[in-house]
DNA sequence: CGAAACGTTGATCGTCATCAATGACGGTGG
DNA sequence: CCACCGTCATTGATGACGATCAACGTTTCG
């Protein structure tokens, strides 16, 4: 749900330490809102994310919003574009305060060089979300808004942090309203409990039952 | 719409030139309608595309296939498996006849950490199809399956060859019906001709125009 | 001063209307 | 026989609008 890559937050944080003195590796922070990435922007300098959440999305040309992912702690942003020498796909926006390191475009295709254990790491994220996109893009196809709400709560359960409302609707390509509706239904059914933003699985079994009512 | 990568058919091609001896390459064909990966399946050999089309898709546990790309010439498969080593996420279905190159994974695997400009293609590929998958995901979540359609067939034009309908159906996630209604309503507009699986655009204006009333 | 009362604001929900997408079924034409 | 369409019914998702409720700060009064 939130993705994480830890392998890669320690090799920065290792490299860091060996190269106390390296200029092409900074640290930045971000307030709840601020931008990091634009859509539409030349590929820049990267960011890989020490502490806090961020937003992936793409705004269409109807002004929706998709949100591509929720990263955490290690993800990096812009390496796709920074591949590609194209601009930006998507924007990245922070949902809490961020502490990021900032890396320098040219260092990076520099590491992805030179370095094969980084090489190897990148490598292994660019799947990973390829897997992820790729499944997501396919279960949001085919199923309809309630079972698209469960997954996601199904997923959750042990996740410490609780994304707004809004953020969780644009994740699920939902309006606010009909998300608020399912999460009612559920509430009825007793297997949810929300108040605010903080939303509880009751009865995990309940909601792997009704899941597999859809199919 | 149907992927294709010159450069990596290019470096295979070279390739084999250098070595035409070497095991770890082979021919293979398929047939139409043959599988070359099965969802679920371990990790096993990847296949590059000489000739040819595939599908590449997911089916649900609901039965609902849901198309991630048609792939071309130069296009490889199973790279996202070999680089987790994770089972198949996929299908992979031949649309035509299909000439490819098998390649053992082992060996995929030996270019992938020695060969520099090879790695480098593989990089660019992962970073392509993400963004792909990624703008795919997002439009088809935001728009109405009119627009869709319009979009794939402002995408087209110059493609040769023509899928079929069923197969362009599941890439949009549309029941054969819907996509039929579309098509035909395309079509008393003026806008596209089409006779069985050939569709022709007539009027590229009149379907960008059409494209921007959705905003 | 402190507590009760009040008003404002934003989130949520009940209800109804609407629309888009789909399914069903039979007909038609190649 | 199969692909496609006309037509009608159904379903799921969404929007509109007003009512309600909770949170919070402000005012009022004892």
């Amino acid at each position: 749900m939130i993705k994480t890559n830890q392998q890669l937050l320690e090799f920065f944080e290792s490299w860091r330490e060996k190269h106390p003195h390296q200029r092409d590796i900074s640290l930045q922070k971000f307030r709840p809102d601020e931008s990091l990435i634009w859509q539409g922007d030349d590929a820049g300098d990267l960011f890989l994310l020490i502490e806090g959440i961020a937003k992936c999305f793409i705004r269409e040309e109807n002004g929706r919003e998709y949100v591509l992912a929720f990263l955490g702690k290690g993800e990096i942003v812009g390496e796709v574009e920074a591949v590609l020498g194209s601009e930006n796909l998507s924007n990245i926006s922070a949902l809490t305060s961020i502490q990021a390191f900032r890396i320098k475009r040219a260092f990076f295709e520099e590491l992805l060089e030179e370095n094969p254990d980084f090489n190897r790491l990148i490598l292994r994220e660019f799947a990973t979300r390829l897997q992820n996109t790729a499944k997501r893009a396919s279960y949001q196809q085919t199923f309809p808004a309630e079972y698209k709400v469960l997954k996601i709560l199904s997923l959750w359960e042990k996740e410490e942090t609780s994304l707004s409302k809004a953020d969780l609707a644009d994740y699920l390509a939902l309006p606010i309203r009909s998300l608020n509706r399912v999460l009612k239904d559920l509430n009825e059914k007793g297997l949810l409990e929300s108040k605010g933003n903080q939303l509880k699985i009751l009865s995990k079994e309940g909601i792997d039952r009704l899941m597999s009512q859809h199919f």
